[in-house]
RNA sequence: GCCAGGAUGGCGGAAUUGGUAGACGCAAGGGACUUAAAAUCCCUUGGGCUUUAUGCCCGUGCGGGUUCGACCCCCGCUCCUGGUACCA
């Protein structure tokens, strides 16, 4: 593999890199994690831009740091191998250029680097210190990017780790600068890269490190030797790719006028559909009937790009054609993106937490900023809502085409049907969760399917009796307790999992109910109702079956979502349970509504719990109404 | 390294956000029905102890703490997963 330098088309993200960050703290529908993620992508960070004149010449040597209350520390220069500096000795020193080209043909992967040996040499230049007026010297090191800040850092080996572990390789001076907070930092076991007060720095003695990051901020801007600088770890949107089968980059090339974009009626440029790829460049650089066109503005013969965007391009914005798909004066509709946008809740996967999701924020504060809709009723962001679903593993690797260990869910499909394969499905683990493929509770699944329908042959039976008042009220209190935990595992975090187990408790309840008169059949039927019309969004064919079949509805897709009937709650009746110390000891059945005092005395009626009481002195009494009583006792 | 999240029975997971830990399901064991099997139904199932009781002790990764009360909050660890940047 070779690398090479080529000239591709960036999209200059990094404009918003402010304002993609601050708004990420209203994105209160977001993973925390997520938003997490995206700040550390963004990496803002605040230092300082110093210049140190080169000995001996009329240039400087320019770096940023974050650190410049240790710059009274600097006892070397480092840059990168790809560096001007560093090129340049290179040509007069063969060893210095042999040591660049292993540098460049290293991996710039993060887990490569940071397993690397710190190495580097020295430039033979110095620089001079802009406070000190000290010479200090210039080494390339690996550890140095180019990509990042100027290519070249001030090294402060006392406080910096990297900066003390490339001194003590090379035997440079360490000068400690900061007296660290922890008395038992031992200097010469690590750096100390804690606040702490500045000491060997002349007239910045005694200053805590924050302080003297502004006040040497102050003084380099007053001596013109530097200012403060917000930098951002987020690079610009490199977009081109060498592909065929993209959305081409409007552009042409003209020996004339330059690079001009492509007349905005002659919008979209569309692919030639016949074409076979050469390999090598780009492959629609070698179709000449797409390649060769004529300049927009001065109509001389000109060349087509033959670059295709990232796909990352057109997944930012689709979504928002889908509210206007067949408009055809513009990109958007902006009337049709008041009305729907933005989107309410976005569903995927973590992996696209930094690029696509940073990259759909971008391109929506892009077409907001082009006047594509009105941005006050749309908003600033794409996705109100997002939630990310975990992954599927399958021997704790992601399942993946690629790894062929993918489980095809046609085979539970066509064993159990679809609407057994939902049901196992979300009943698993909560969605936002990786799930380690098991599929043991598939029967499960498909015997609670059965149950329903069993339950469902029980609305026609005979009345042959009479119910008793009280198993009534009990039941119709299960089945609304049921449609509030239902609906409350809905609208908390997607809990399919948590709903689909009250409604198997619901009709464990029914099951176990024995409706014998009117009156317990007309709870048998409220109950069926509920308990389908809950189970219709997992189960609609078996649902809509069971309510058809038990007369209840002929459509139950269209019935309204079940309400919870509050009187139907309401119990003469309940169980609190008693804590002697935090420890239950038993439970009384009072009234809702009872007092302390009341459950007091009911609890010292009681043999089991009186029992604990006898020995010892009563030091107060909690009531949590309708859950405990807690008696805090002390021996006599 | 740093940042984030997590650790609850044999297993997947609940716990109304400080108030009965283990819902619901799987697996396992026992039983009913059956000539038999399947299906279905019922019971048991965190560990230990005993006098078998509305019994006691222990128990939510480990060690402390706050609280009448902690899976939940605080401090200090261990391990796992994800993200990542040697970013000066």
């Amino acid at each position: 593999m070779v690398r090479k330098n080529l000239a591709q088309w960036f999209i200059r993200i990094t404009d918003y890199a402010e304002e993609l960050l601050t708004d990420l703290d209203q994105l209160d529908g977001w993973p925390e994690r997520v938003r997490d993620m995206q700040r550390n992508w963004i990496g803002r960070s605040t230092g300082a831009q110093v210049r140190f004149p080169l000995v001996g010449r009329d240039d400087a040597l320019e770096i940023y740091t974050t650190r410049p209350d240790t710059l009274m520390g600097v006892t070397y220069m480092a840059v990168a191998a790809g560096h001007p500096l560093a090129r340049e000795q290179a040509q007069y020193k063969p060893e210095l250029a042999a040591f660049l080209e292993e540098c460049a043909s290293i991996s710039t992967k993060e887990a490569d680097m940071a397993q690397m040996e710190k190495k580097g040499m020295p430039l033979g230049l110095e620089v001079i210190h802009p406070i000190t007026g000290q010479h200090i010297p210039v080494w390339v090191a690996n550890f140095v990017l180019m990509g990042y800040g100027t290519g070249a850092v001030m090294s402060v080996p006392a406080h910096d780790e990297r900066d003390y572990d490339f001194a003590r390789s090379y035997g440079l001076p360490i000068r400690q600068v900061i007296q660290p907070l922890d008395a038992n930092h031992d200097l010469a076991q690590a750096a100390w890269t804690g606040d702490g007060v500045l000491i060997n720095s002349g007239e910045f003695d005694g200053l805590d490190a924050q302080t003297a990051k502004k006040r040497i901020t102050a003084w380099l801007q007053q001596h013109g030797a530097g200012e403060e600088k917000v930098n951002y770890r987020l690079r610009d949107w490199l977009v081109s790719r060498q592909r065929y089968w993209g959305t081409p980059i409007p552009v042409i090339h003209c020996q004339a006028c330059g690079v001009v974009p492509v007349a905005e009626e002659d919008l979209p440029v569309v692919l030639p559909e016949s074409l076979q790829p050469t390999g090598g460049a780009s492959p629609l650089a070698c179709c000449e009937a797409f390649i060769n066109t004529t300049c927009p503005q001065c109509g001389q013969p000109a060349k087509r790009e033959a670059d295709t965007f990232d796909t990352f391009m057109e997944s930012s914005w689709y979504m928002n054609r889908y509210t206007c798909n067949h408009y055809d004066a513009a990109m958007l509709d902006a009337e049709a993106m008041q009305r729907w946008a933005p989107v309410d809740q976005y569903i995927g996967g973590v992996e696209h937490a930094v690029l696509h999701l940073l990259y759909a924020r971008f391109y929506h504060k892009l077409m907001r900023d082009a006047g594509l809709f009105d941005a006050k009723s749309v908003g600033d962001e794409p996705f109100v809502r997002l939630m990310t679903q975990g992954m599927v593993l399958k021997n704790g690797a992601k399942m993946s085409k690629s790894k062929g260990n993918t489980v095809d869910p046609r085979q539970i499909i066509d064993r159990y049907g679809a609407d057994t394969a939902r049901l196992f499905t979300l009943f698993a683990a909560p969605p936002e969760k990786d799930l380690e493929w098991n599929d043991e509770g598939v029967e499960g699944a498909w015997r609670f399917a059965g149950r329903v329908w069993r339950l469902t042959a029980r609305a026609d039976e005979a009345v042959h009796g009479e119910n008793n008042d009280e198993d009534c009220r009990r039941m119709r209190r299960l089945i609304h307790q049921a449609i509030g935990r239902v609906t409350h595992a809905f609208e908390h975090g997607f809990a399919f999992n948590v709903a689909i187990a009250a409604l198997m408790e619901l009709s464990n309840h029914l099951q176990g109910f024995a409706a014998e008169g009117e009156q317990g059949h007309a709870v048998l039927r409220e109950g069926l109702d509920v308990l389908l019309r809950m189970l219709a969004p997992f189960v609609p064919h078996l649902a809509c079956e069971c309510a058809e079949r038990a007369g209840l509805h002929d459509m139950i897709i269209l019935a309204p979502w079940p309400e919870v009937d509050e009187q139907a709650l309401e119990s003469d009746t309940i169980e609190l349970v008693v804590q002697i110390n935090g420890k239950k000891r038993g439970s009384i059945s009072v009234a809702p509504d009872v007092t302390r005092d009341q459950a007091m005395a009911r609890a010292q009626a009681t043999p089991a719990i009186a029992r604990w009481l006898e020995k010892a002195i009563i030091v107060k009494t909690i009531l949590v109404p309708g859950r405990l009583l807690n008696i805090v006792v002390k021996p006599q």
